[in-house]
DNA sequence: CTAAGTGCAAAATGTTTGCATACTT
DNA sequence: AAGTATGCAAACATTTTGCACTTAG
């Protein structure tokens, strides 16, 4: 049903060692020799229907993509830098607190996979405002 | 320093009236008699600068805008519907306590003006699951 | 041997840019 | 008149598709 190639080998290689904020790009540099672009976008794109990817486009209409290690709890929540692009997992319950309030008072059901949060991280903060 | 045309009040009444989740394509199909594409184009990017508009990328590479109501609150909180699209606009103080313990606890400036949570609204939970 | 995977080139899509023309003020 | 806005066509970037070829099992 699924067979195992040098490519896909070398693609998940690459993914893993980027894990956050990666893009088609940055894989495709890594794997050229061995890969094709096709073959990039392919698994990528399997891998996010798989939830073993998120897929996040920025305004700018850069695709980055993020590996989702299997935590052990569900929480899956990011702020997301929108100077750097960095998305900084949380583990923390102020956003089950959030979600468990969103489907109880407004019949809403949070996707758990990937909650994301834009602003301004802390180190950007301080490089100053533009 | 900017001058009025037809063409901006037409493409600003199209956006009024869409108000929420359109695309270019949207306007476009509205104002094309009297307007052209890049028109569109050079105008909502000059909105969503001037934060009259906030701009989304779907996971499928549709670009989403939705015009801002200078609304009395700084709650610009939306729910967004992964099947159907739609943002739901929400005023709630819970989204106010969580920004407030993110930037305390967590050293995060949150982005007041468009914080979304994706899930599945009631309406297509009631459709069943895929 | 067969199904799955690959890669090129081409197509499709969405967005931006250069430039000549037209419009506002 | 001067600065701004417009719109076409072309350029661009990114992603997808068709198809022949290769490879894993």
């Amino acid at each position: 049903m699924s067979y195992n190639t040098k490519q896909k080998e070398l693609i998940m290689n690459s993914i893993k060692k980027h894990r956050k904020a990666f893009t088609v790009k940055d894989i495709y540099e890594e794997v050229k020799e061995y890969t094709g672009l096709t073959t990039v976008y392919r698994m990528i794109d399997k891998l996010v229907e798989d939830d073993m990817l998120t897929k996040n486009i920025t305004s700018d209409n850069v695709t980055y993509y993020q590996y989702l290690e299997k935590c052990s709890n569900e929480n899956h929540f990011y702020l997301k830098c929108e100077k750097c692009g960095n998305m900084i997992h949380i583990d923390c319950n102020c956003i089950e607190k959030l979600t468990s309030h969103i489907f109880k008072k407004h019949q809403f059901i949070p996707s758990k996979d990937h909650i994301i949060i834009n602003g301004i991280c802390n180190s950007c903060k301080k490089k100053g405002s533009k």
